[in-house]
DNA sequence: CTGTTAGCGCATTCAA
DNA sequence: TTGAATGCGCTAACAG
């Protein structure tokens, strides 16, 4: 690859020139020799090095990202959003995929940290992440999820434990008497945020003296394989629920197709509920209700507090949306009538 | 953040020693020393920076992938292979989503070559991709795409005519007299393979005496949103066929949904044939049958290509599988006995 | 307006 | 076995 010094060279100026030409600054080039400069880098396929650039700069112009789940699309999404967000402002968005595996979201945080992204925005695996290795090397974070109070990362979410509320009672507005929660792993990150939003929901339900509804709460990966497998199993028992409220819309996905593998009949005889909202969902069989998350919102917001991150941790709450459509019972886009 | 200098200050000796302790060589250190070096970088929390190290040793340890789609669960468990294969190797994945705009891919290309990535796995968004930033640079690249047979990338592919090929004879094996290909845009990287494939299916089974077949094309983006969009319009006429062969799982999704829509049961009144055969297939409504394609493979022997990439091109071709469940009338998981 | 030069942090050759 | 010194390619302060 040919170098600054290459192409000063070939244009008969120094280095500092070609700097100045590819930087418009910090001097001021007579156009001349600028037009030299840029005719000589062009001959010569001269690309500046983004590394050494950095190394002198102080700033790699890159924002890293670590999912849990690359291959779940809310994640993909985001991503896409993220990657919107960073390249209007001229930087590159590292993608790392933790691949639900704590050893390697360690790896990524590591290397991400040698490589000196500027900024990180992160949806951890734990549920207490420790960003220490980001923070002592000054490296200013954004967490997707809520965290610690004392936590040195600053955060966009929407409110999990109002958004895992209105889906509950909503589910419960349609008159269903026995709901299930299709939970995360039960110590997982989000768990408690669904559990306790469910739970309310049920207890404002009661307060106002509606019938009386029986819950349960089951759990599975977040992944439709497994949410598939497990509801296959449950949903086969006579007391089954009436209604499955789901903690992500993938779990939801695994139910429907557990649903159709039992004969049942969403939302006829099984009224379901995703929680994410990406635009899958609009597109299942049938058409998912869940709880939308603004994900270019969140990626707007996530960069924006990276640009000015000085000023301590900032927590953004951002507002959810129920978004209704016909596995839950409220719509009917096939054909025959129901509710 | 502590430099190699910090830390030799601190443990009493000079920066070549700390080089040679974190790099295993190319001196050796006595044992005593060495220890007092991991010690001293401990207590600084050193973490060498990649950037110099990268810049010294001509070397960065990272590969760059550069997909259409990231949102796509195809590219996502993709990129989950590539970033195992390359994790494993000591490298990192620095994943890079063109967003299905050219713009984009070529933003997200200048980027890696001036990041000095030092090799590329692609899939580019155009028929005849021009790879001349990346050979120019002397990063080595592989396509996972056909390519053509002048281009200095190597390739690493199913035999997508034939595949597509085993795809509609499998339907026409089914006695489906009006079979359509929901192909991706006519002009789009893949959509002549697909063509060619269904055509020399259909020409087979005249040849072998089958009935006659009638054949149509149709088209939309390689997006359940646009295929379901599509499918609604086109799959409400009298005249619609009674298989679809999609030239891509989310386009089945999309015509899976648009069914339902319509009040159309899947295989009874519409049979439906995937491409790509991510796991997510196989938790479709109803499961969806289609061609495989041979991710981990895929993404180990494209890694394998990178290591030694020194003696020019190389064209693999793996092999794919039918993917027989319930969309294309095969088998029958919901209970009511058809076909 | 332009050339010279000193780092940025690390790897490595050459001396010791 | 260890230290001093040079270079990787680029930026920017310092001199013209």
């Amino acid at each position: 690859m040919a170098t600054g010094r290459d192409v000063a060279k070939l244009a008969g100026t120094s280095t500092a020139v070609v700097s100045y030409v590819f930087n418009n600054g910090p001097r001021n080039v007579s156009a001349e020799t600028r037009a030299k400069v840029l005719a000589a880098a062009e001959k010569l396929n001269y690309h500046p090095n983004a590394l050494a650039r950095a190394l002198s700069f102080g700033r790699t112009a890159s924002v890293g990202l670590i999912v849990p789940d690359i291959a779940n699309p809310f994640f993909g999404e985001l991503a896409r959003a993220l990657e919107d967000a960073a390249i209007s402002r001229g930087d590159l968005l590292l993608i790392g995929d933790s691949a639900l595996d704590v050893d390697r979201e360690a790896q990524i945080v590591a290397a991400f940290v040698e490589r000196r992204v500027d900024s990180v925005v992160m949806v951890s695996l734990h549920e207490h992440p420790d960003f220490s290795a980001f923070t002592r090397a000054g490296i200013p974070i954004v967490a997707l999820h809520p965290v610690d109070a004392a936590s040195p990362a600053s955060s966009v979410t929407i409110d999990y434990d109002a958004a895992s509320r209105a889906a509950a009672e909503h589910m419960i507005g349609h008159g269903y008497e026995t709901i299930a929660l299709l939970n995360g792993p039960s110590e997982s990150v989000g768990a408690g945020h669904h559990r306790r939003g469910f739970a309310a929901a049920v207890a404002a339900g009661v307060a106002a003296g509606g019938a009386s509804i029986r819950t349960t709460e089951v759990n599975s990966a977040t992944s439709r394989a497994d949410a598939a497998t497990m509801a296959l199993d449950w949903l086969v028992t006579p007391d089954r629920p009436r209604a499955v409220i789901c903690a992500t819309d993938e779990q939801a996905y695994g139910v429907l197709h557990a649903a159709h593998r039992l004969g049942l009949r969403v939302p006829q005889d099984l009224a379901v509920m995703g929680f994410d909202g990406t635009e899958h969902s609009a597109y299942a069989v049938p058409a998912l209700s869940t709880v939308r998350q603004p994900i270019p919102l969140i990626a707007e917001r996530a960069v924006g507090l990276l640009r000015d991150a000085e000023s301590g941790p900032v927590h953004e709450v951002l507002g959810h949306e129920l978004e209704l459509r016909e596995s839950c019972g409220c719509h009917d886009e096939a054909g025959s009538a129901h509710r």
